[in-house]
DNA sequence: ACGGCTTTGGTGACTAGATCACCGACAGGT
DNA sequence: ACCTGTCGGTGATCTAGTCACCAAAGCCGT
């Protein structure tokens, strides 16, 4: 079956002959929301492709307090984890399923022959780079020169669905900024004070997206 | 002239012919210390191999404050640039040589032809890659969670020559860390005060190394 | 329905770090 | 000697992170 290189556009350039292989290649995979894809120290032979879902990927210090670096969504590949262990460098990063994921595996052997073969698919693999690098240093932009009471605001407006309702803790909120809950509860009691939020235990729903928008610039 | 390539471990088990296209493709480039190589919204066409030198890879905010991000030592390549290209992302970044450097630009075109061609290439810049992004990893976890009495005495260590003195700026040591001046003043401050280091215009001495060690961990 | 347990969020006190607005001291050039 | 730009020092103030706690809300078993 290789209906799936369908699902993602910047494969379907591929000649008959390279989708073939890589359809041999890439065998699909489930795993239902809030499964570890990879842990610390985990050594993947894979390189994985997803095709729905979304993973987000995050990052532990020392001292336990969390990160979240970037996500995956439907049509990218988690690039990064590959790259680090091809480097014989610690993937020092946890990787983790928010909804139903499905995913192609396409095994080591397959993405070489691709690489070689495929101009397409070199394309599609260094682009991704690319992009995720650039999260990276969007990521440290942040948390080194950021204010957190904007960066909260866009992770808010970026959270709300179509009715202005979040729902997440408190410590997810801050696990999303690499901050600490207490820092989050506190700005979040800001946002209520001045009529921008309400809040209710595990939600928040947005009242004034507007000012918030004003403040996350 | 070929000789360069015997320079990169990594290259020296390229074959005979790929030894050649690369020879082809690469020509040897030079910069004088303090010189920008690539800059805020550059877009460079080659891939740039570092044979002797080192550059600084570094980060502005919109506020003005900078951060150093990693440093190419002779025999990297500065990929990320070229990953964040074929992108078609902002490469939001400036890299800056701190010593005289010799490196290799290899057109886009040699790049690709040698991705085909060798697996040994291929696992050159995907190690590159790996290593650069574990960098990166370790940036944000220092930024995000890191003491700052803790890193400046790591950066004092590694940046110490064998008299274990350090000739730089306060100005530049915050950049090293992404922080303020002031902040990395009252800290060395704080370190002479307890005799680890002692202090001139434009330099640092150091004279507890274990000390300092004791801190950074 | 009750009592315990876990999760979530609230609070005050304190510390670390960043920012702002200065100032003085030094070095290099003329 | 004087001017100018660079470099470093300082206090006040603000923001963010840490620590130690507590209370309320849901959850589960009996």
């Amino acid at each position: 079956m290789s209906g799936w290189i369908d699902r993602i556009e910047a494969l379907c350039a591929l000649t008959a002959e390279d989708r073939a292989l890589l359809a041999r290649h890439g065998q699909i995979i489930e795993a239902p929301a809030g499964h570890a894809v990879f842990g610390y120290g985990m050594t993947p032979e894979n390189m994985l492709l997803v095709l729905s879902g979304t993973v987000r990927v995050q990052h532990m210090s020392d001292t336990g307090r969390e990160i979240v670096l970037y996500r995956i969504e439907a049509g990218q590949s988690c690039v990064l984890t590959t790259a680090c262990l091809l480097a014989d460098e610690a993937y020092a990063a946890e990787a983790i399923t928010e909804t139903k994921v499905e995913a192609v595996a396409i095994s080591g052997a397959g993405v070489d022959a691709l690489l070689t073969r495929s101009a397409v698919f070199r394309r599609f693999v260094f682009g991704g780079y690319g992009r995720r690098v650039a999260d990276l240093f969007r990521v440290i932009d942040e948390v080194a020169f950021g204010r957190i009471d904007a960066r909260l605001a866009a992770r808010l407006i970026t959270f709300a669905d179509a009715d202005g309702v979040i729902r997440t803790t408190h410590q997810d909120l801050a696990t999303e900024l690499g901050s600490a809950r207490e820092v989050v509860s506190r700005q979040l009691q800001e946002f209520q004070r001045r009529g921008w939020i309400s809040m209710s235990r595990g939600s928040v729903r947005l009242t004034d997206r507007a000012a918030l928008s004003d403040l996350s610039d």
